[in-house]
DNA sequence: TTTGGAGGGATAGATTTCCTGAGTCTCCGT
DNA sequence: ACGGAGACTCAGGAAATCTATCCCTCCAAA
């Protein structure tokens, strides 16, 4: 009971650039460079010695095969990520506490972030706090700061907010555990941090 | 529409040493090493932030998380090969021509693998011969011998036939290049080689 | 006809991931 | 006590992957 599979790199290049028909769209959701996908589409091309796309001088088209096999691999991530978000609740389904600077609130909303939207399903509550030991602790599942740092093996992120044109500013950053950058929570968390922070000032 | 899905090389490990219950096993079976597949297991579990096994004094054990997780997995496994092999009729659906030694042939049945049977759908035809180079030309795509080797990067299989109890016996094996080892074809044919091949003596 | 933007393809080099190989540990059977 | 089996760790090297460029074609606007 062996399997011969293709690369999941070059499935997820496959499938997001079958979506979107578009190297370059799919690059920016799998957060790489079109080139890096073009790479991978084509490793996978290669591997199957079956073509999936039909490159046009002006855009892409899939073939048949690749028409046939773009459902399948859909059906087959969404199973994965179903089948893991079953035994990952911890990661998966939980709301998030968060962590907030006074100083980074003074650049937020007025009660962000607890207006109806989107957060409502990732975000449980918010204490006013600069205290990294909570996140070692659990305590809350993530920090969101202005500057500080370093923080040893957590994980940084930093926030988006528009052209940095003053040299002095100081960017906002969203601290957590490694295992926790990249689930959806976070990802809800930092696109609604992009969306509401000021910009940089 | 994006995932969060773990590495596919991870699920792999773990899909393969949770079948087996063992790490040496899936090793072997996935062609690394056990501490290949152990840090991969060990990669899965702290990305997903959940224990897949439990590691007993002796022997390895699922979890309740694992043994949810595991049937899924090897479900998707299948779901990719199928589309894969729906879509790949070059590399999935050619029959393949064998090679096998004097010496081999003297413990499988008068007339293997010319008889009616699963094996006719990936079977073309077969050769006698010793010689490896001829897979390397890809004149043939497997080569079964009785012992012999090494045979540097080609992908080496020893045939299960049954206890060996006799410590000179001289083990059956199937040679083909890395790519192939896993493939439907080779699947077949050890599976036949298993249950036609004279036993030990 | 020229020009500029968008998007895909190729390549070299850097980075990250992955695997190996050796050594260690525990448990079990002799 | 001893040796074998199997899992873990860690350092180093191999392999896969990504980035950063540069090139090319096509299209649309001037």
């Amino acid at each position: 009971m062996t399997y011969r599979l293709p690369s999941l790199n070059a499935l997820r290049a496959f499938e997001a650039a079958a979506r979107n028909l578009s190297f370059k769209t799919a690059a920016s959701e799998l957060g790489v460079t079109p080139g890096a996908v073009s790479q991978q589409v084509k490793k996978l091309e290669a591997s199957l010695g079956v073509a999936l796309f039909s490159r046009l001088p002006h855009g892409l088209l899939l073939t048949v095969e690749g028409e046939t096999y773009l459902p399948k691999i859909s059906k087959i991530f969404e199973d994965l990520t179903d089948a893991t978000e079953a035994i990952a609740p911890e990661i998966n389904g939980k709301k998030f506490k968060l962590g907030i600077c006074p100083k980074a609130m003074a650049i937020l909303p007025p009660n962000w972030p607890n207006q109806l939207g989107k957060l409502k399903a990732h975000v449980r509550d918010a204490i006013q706090t600069t205290d990294v030991e909570l996140l070692r602790n659990n305590e809350i599942d993530c920090l969101i700061r202005l500057g500080g740092g370093p923080y040893g093996e957590l994980s940084l992120v930093t926030v988006e907010r528009g052209e940095d044109t003053n040299e002095a500013s100081v960017p906002l950053h969203f601290i957590c555990k490694p295992g926790l950058a990249d689930c959806r929570q976070s990802r809800a968390i930092l696109e609604d941090l992009a969306a509401n922070a000021a910009p940089c000032s």
